[in-house]
RNA sequence: GCCAAUGUAGCUCAGGGGUAGAGCACUUCCUUGGUAAGGAAGAGGUCGCGGGUUCAAAUCCCGCCAUCGGCUCCA
């Protein structure tokens, strides 16, 4: 048999027999490789491990510890639920069932069946018995007319479906145990190993994304190569479920949300307002050093505006509908965005190219009527505050302010200790240049304005074709919290639609008119979404900077109330917030309170304190750190604050 | 908006066709204590809202609202 020669990602070349697979080759280095191998490329294609190649090839082979080697792991899981639903709730029909980032689903149609969550563990059940099977999973070519009539046969008519609207000659199966299905692979060699498995939940979607057609049953799951992962798993998600933004803003009473106010409307309560109160001063320093001018604009603005603008024509029927003045025909709009507001701002004076680049900011509330099952806590809510600005400049400008909002966005992610995050550049789609606005020589320069600065930063941005906004390409950073979540926060978007529509214009040092470009951002996105993802990265141990209460004063019994008041108010003086814990408790309970409250600072104090106008200090999560005199730790509390916010 | 689940005290939750339960929190009293839960007593609920079935509904049925998990959407 003819010999091909396989490359390997070190550049190193190997002969093996043609028809060899990666499973082999992985034998022939490692008997470990062999164990953990799940997936490879052939000459970048995907390829099942157990699928022979026949010709020379440069080749990965993938493990757990590989995307790749996940994919297939949880692709070939949800072949395997599939086959337990098969064998447990006989007549359903299969719609998909992909790998995603944490696991995999399923899309069934459930026909006369009913699944319930308590299902869960004979599904379970029933697939970790089918994985023991050790089944291969079979790889097949099959032509499209065979496939119609195998999966027609058994009235899958949604697999048919996606069949018709295959090529011929390009269709595959893939078979483990009693199970075939329609798929592109690429799989794992067999089910075993499988050895944990995890139903995690059941949901409702549409065939194919679209609400006017049938209603599936998606069943989500999770499965491992080892029952210690799956245990691991589960424990992230406990440790998810108790940094729920909505538990701890309840819990610490930041937020809450009424019935009769209105769904998806927070009310901040005092210590989340004082909190917000805070990032906003925060930011306002930031922004006023570089340049930037506060204005406050009205939260209702006239239909017009929003027609001017081109929002109402795409978004009016899904908004607050328009409120209505005694006057006749006339109509106002709940601010669903400041950006209108500035323009208009922009063209209350006479513009010239010195006033460029104008820089107008806003801690602006908008409303927006998010459909009612999209409403989540503080992320997805119908009324917000955006940390909203608008920089009206020339074109040869956008670079220069692009690396000045990218160091605002830096400096906060640093003092809130985002060390973990990624940049996307969206760039227009250049095979259909007509679905964007603005000419082709403006847009190539504000792309290239942003691969620029971002090349400058040395920031590692990834670049995403085809997933700009109409009117301009953005720069969008995504913070990974604690738990190694991935959120949107902080956003840049140039916008050469509203200029145009508002018509604005500068004049320039030739004396002609100029249209200016204008770049939106918002580094913390808003400041609903902001607070939520602070509270769930630090499961609500704030920065001491921002923490609503710094300390709390313990007197160890109620003679040493007074004495715990005048240090309260010592503190005070010195803007440090600090409270009494007053209550008749021994000072075990207070301390296990408080520390249960996340404050950072515990002062306790009793007879030896009191006489020496000194305090015990103790840090949350950290315990005693010894006694000293008050202002000692006033110092070092406001240096520490300092150093933080001012780096 | 759609599908599924849930809604009982401030919080976490049990119960369930016959006058409502626990723990924590809260109030009062006793205790006055030195670094993660001292003791006792008390108060607190139209069981999400509206309708229906029933001698009787928190419990069963229907509708609505909200929350939660998804889908779709996200200026």
């Amino acid at each position: 048999m003819a010999n091909i020669n396989i490359t390997f990602p070190d550049g190193s070349v190997k002969q093996f027999e043609s028809g060899v697979t990666p499973l082999q080759i992985a034998e022939s280095l490692s008997s470990q490789l062999a164990r953990d191998i799940l997936a490879a490329s052939v000459n970048d294609k995907e390829w099942d491990i157990s699928r022979p190649i026949t010709e020379d090839a440069t080749i990965r082979l993938f493990k757990w510890e590989d995307p790749e080697g996940k994919h297939a792991f949880w692709h070939s899981s949800a072949h395997l639920l599939a086959e337990a639903l098969q064998e447990l709730f006989p007549g359903v029909k299969f719609g998909i069932g992909p790998a995603i980032e944490n696991g995999f689903y399923y899309d069934i149609d459930p026909g006369d069946n009913t699944i319930t969550s308590a299902d869960f563990p004979r599904i379970e059940k029933k697939m970790l018995e089918l994985a023991q099977q050790k089944q291969p999973i079979v790889r097949a070519d099959i032509s499209k007319a065979d496939a119609l009539k195998l999966f027609g046969d058994r009235g899958e008519q949604y697999k048919c479906e996606l069949i018709s609207e295959l090529e011929d000659g390009h269709i595959t199966t893939y078979t483990q145990g009693s199970f075939t299905d329609l798929c592109r692979g690429p799989h794992i060699a067999t089910t075993a190993p499988i050895k944990a498995v995890k139903v995690t939940s059941l949901a409702g979607a549409y065939w194919r994304g679209d609400e006017k057609r049938n209603q599936l049953v998606r069943v989500y799951g999770i499965t491992f190569p080892k029952k210690k992962m799956l245990d691991e798993y589960l424990v992230l998600l406990e440790e998810a479920k108790k940094r729920d933004h909505r538990k701890l803003g309840k819990e610490m009473e930041l937020f809450a949300f009424s019935q009769n106010v209105g769904a998806g409307l927070p009310l901040w309560l005092p210590k989340g307002t004082a909190l917000r109160d805070r990032l906003e001063q925060f930011l306002r320093k930031i922004q006023k050093q570089y340049g930037y001018q506060q204005v406050i604009t009205p939260h209702i603005g006239n239909k017009n505006l929003y027609v001017t603008s081109g929002h109402y024509a795409k978004y009016g029927k899904d908004s607050f509908q328009p409120i209505h003045t005694p006057e006749e025909g006339e109509e106002y709009l709940l601010k669903p965005m400041n950006c209108p507001h500035h323009c208009e701002i922009f063209r209350a004076l006479p513009r010239s190219y010195r006033d460029l680049p104008l820089r107008l900011a806003e801690f602006g509330t908008v409303y927006r009527y998010e459909q009612s099952g999209e409403l989540h806590g503080l992320t997805r809510v119908r009324g917000f505050t955006q940390d909203d600005a608008h920089i009206y400049c020339a074109p040869d400008q956008i670079k220069g302010e692009f690396l000045k909002v990218m160091d605002i966005i830096f400096y906060i992610f640093k003092a809130l200790k985002f060390d973990n995050f990624e940049a996307q550049i969206s760039l227009r789609d250049p095979n259909h240049k007509e679905k964007y606005i603005g000419s082709d020589e403006n847009w190539h320069l504000a792309e290239q304005a942003i691969i620029d600065a971002c090349a400058e930063k040395g920031l590692k941005a990834r670049t995403e074709l085809g997933e700009a906004a109409f009117y301009g390409p953005k720069l969008d950073f995504m913070v990974k919290d604690a738990l190694g979540r991935k959120w949107q926060l902080g956003t840049i978007q140039v916008d050469y639609n509203l200029p145009e529509r508002f018509q604005l214009e500068y004049t320039g040092s030739d004396n002609q008119k100029h249209r200016p470009v204008m770049i939106h951002r918002a580094p913390f996105g808003s400041m609903e979404r902001f607070v939520a993802v602070l509270l769930e990265h630090t499961a609500g141990r704030f920065p001491l900077w921002l923490a609503p209460e710094q300390a709390v004063v313990l007197p160890i019994s109620e003679k040493f109330n007074d004495y715990a008041y005048e240090v309260a108010s010592q503190l005070n003086a010195l803007d440090i917030r600090a409270h009494v814990d007053d209550r008749n408790e021994k000072i075990g309970k207070k301390i296990r309170d408080n520390e249960l409250k996340r404050i950072p600072y515990m002062l306790i104090v009793g007879e030896k304190e009191a006489e020496n106008g000194e305090i015990s200090v103790r840090k949350q999560g950290e315990g005693d750190k010894g006694s000293m005199k008050i202002a000692t730790f006033a110092a070092e509390l406001t240096r520490e604050v300092n150093e933080m916010i001012n780096q």
